[in-house]
DNA sequence: TTGAAAGCGTTACCAC
DNA sequence: GTGGTAACGCTTTCAA
């Protein structure tokens, strides 16, 4: 692999020189620019990156955390990120994160701007004082997905989505209305789950309808878990008419815990999701869409602004969206 | 941050005392080691990577291409493959590719040891000639879902998922069998889809069933096209009984498509797919299950190898199995 | 067992 | 405009 120095005997220049017409700094005369051209074209040579970020000091890889499995949504993400990542000068380094407590070991070891540009985190949200050390060592973070005052973000009105879910499934008739959701301590640190909750709580009673504890289920592992707290949902004496999971992942063990009881979906049980994954279409779910392939773009593009020009604090609100498909009907009488 | 001659002035030795002990190569006294070890530990010290990278003319990043979008499935690798690198001491760079051209583009710009320490391509295949430009940077290579000869690689047995499709199909009764499909360059130069397709095929045949040119629907965006496609062959004055959609993310679309035009599955048509993505289960899909995130897994596991021990050309054949959900079922006598 | 010093490929400061 | 050179943080001979 050719370096600088062989380009510079090549063109017959120095080092320094050639590391100018690279970065276009300080101004280089044009023939001798152009040999220097001629001689990387013809050398097919690149700059070497760690050499680079050793000497600038800076790195220029962005790392992103990510639970890669724990939803369907997170890849979605992921693709916007990557995509828009992979066009800019910055590499993507991925770290898939399933516990809260790994996220904070991570974040404590790569906190220094010559390692890494910036961290962006995807459907994490980890403590404010991993957030101090990171703030403290000047990297900038962004949060997709988790509205964190102060640093940017990119995320979705969680609150109004819960109210969307919960106005669809009282205006076509339900009165005994179940959320299937995401264990507080399970769920990195996100709040998604528990704010959809309390706003669709709070419209059922604003309603004059109540969410009993027990049609409350909360748990860890997306769909598995949904799918078991379903089952538990469907086991009680005077079982909910539909079901509204605060995420897609966890409406596919919606789906499946009902269809395993021979149930009809939307004639036994209303069904209605979070997200809007891809898969949604297929499945026929009725969910609350998100932008999500956008919401990566957008994390990509607010972390490469704050490397580059410094700009902090930046809060983008994303619209949420209810999608009507074949998951949610009225009633059945006789279940009423 | 701290660097290792801080480390060294704080237990009064040479830095390259210091680097001995971080690397464990030469033997150091033990409390010379320890004085060391203490000072890292007091200090919060952490080796600067790129240093490293510099230094050694190796890095340790491992570069992963993998069109993150394209299909539910691959997020599934990915994640099997994130998992075990972030565990190892390399990085994850990831890349994500829509095109065969962008992945030509990009290996040849990143086919040097001081740079990457591997690559690992997920559902993609790039031709030879690049590949050969990787082999002579002595850059170890990894497939993960493709079966290239004399190249590290996981894959399944694509051919046999066709098969046992086709047979599954062909038991409960179905002769009017439809295939939906990968067009050849849009799929990044991975022949899974081509082989599938083959198999199926040529069991049928061996069963006395044609596959008529208008039953073979290929396209190149996954859903999309698929439901496209469907609307297709169902278009047709004698239509399918059956669909065998190449990737469950095809059978996405397909399904679409039939409840778009008010078709019960399996009721008025059959649908099978292939991968067994996470939202099957939801779905209730029938679909020929291969191993995603395992995938992931062993395809790290081979790079892993082949940077340590140069070892090479590592095929791993992993298993396909036939998962019977709701969307199979004897074809309706009307539409026969 | 340990230290001094050269070198990895780049950039940036200081002269010319 | 351009070249020389120190510096970035680390590893690794070569001596001691």
């Amino acid at each position: 692999m050719p370096t600088i120095a062989e380009v510079a005997a090549m063109a017959g220049v120095s080092p320094a020189t050639v590391s100018r017409v690279i970065n276009g700094r300080t101004s280089v005369a044009t023939p001798t620019r152009e040999r220097v051209l001629a001689a990387i074209e013809e050398l097919d040579y690149t700059p070497n990156r760690m050499a680079r970020a050793l000497s600038l000091g800076k790195s220029a890889a962005i790392y992103v955390v990510a639970p890669v499995s724990d939803n369907p949504s997170v890849a979605q993400r992921l693709h916007g990120l990557a995509t828009t990542l992979n066009q800019s000068a910055f590499e993507l380094i991925l770290h898939d994160v399933e516990t809260a407590a790994q996220t904070a070991r991570l974040l404590s070891e790569l906190a220094t701007p010559d390692r890494i540009a910036a961290v962006i985190l995807i459907s994490v949200r980890p403590h404010s004082d991993q957030l101090a050390k990171l703030a403290a060592a000047e990297v900038p973070v962004v949060f997709v997905n988790a509205n964190v005052p102060g640093v940017d973000c990119v995320f979705v009105d969680n609150l109004e989505g819960g109210r969307l879910a919960a106005r669809h499934l009282l205006s076509i008739g339900h009165r005994k209305l179940a959320f299937v959701g995401d264990t507080e301590d399970s769920d990195l640190g996100f709040t998604g789950s528990r704010d959809r909750r309390i706003a669709f709580e709070e419209t059922l009673n604003a309603a004059g309808v109540r969410l009993p504890d027990e049609f409350i289920q909360l748990g860890a592992h997306q769909a598995d878990d949904a799918r078991q707290a379903t089952l538990e949902l469907l086991d009680l004496n005077d079982p909910p008419t539909a079901i509204f999971a605060a995420s897609d992942g966890q409406a596919i063990g919606v789906l499946e815990a009902a269809y395993s009881r021979e149930l009809d979906v939307p004639g036994d049980l209303s069904v209605i999701g979070f997200d809007d994954i891809s898969s949604a279409k297929g499945m026929g779910l009725t969910t609350i869409r998100q932008p999500l392939e956008e919401s990566g773009t957008f994390g990509a593009r607010l972390a490469l602004e704050a490397v580059e020009h410094k700009t902090l604090g930046m809060a983008m609100e994303l619209p949420v969206e209810l999608i009507i498909r074949r998951s949610t009907a009225p009633p059945n009488p006789e279940r009423e």
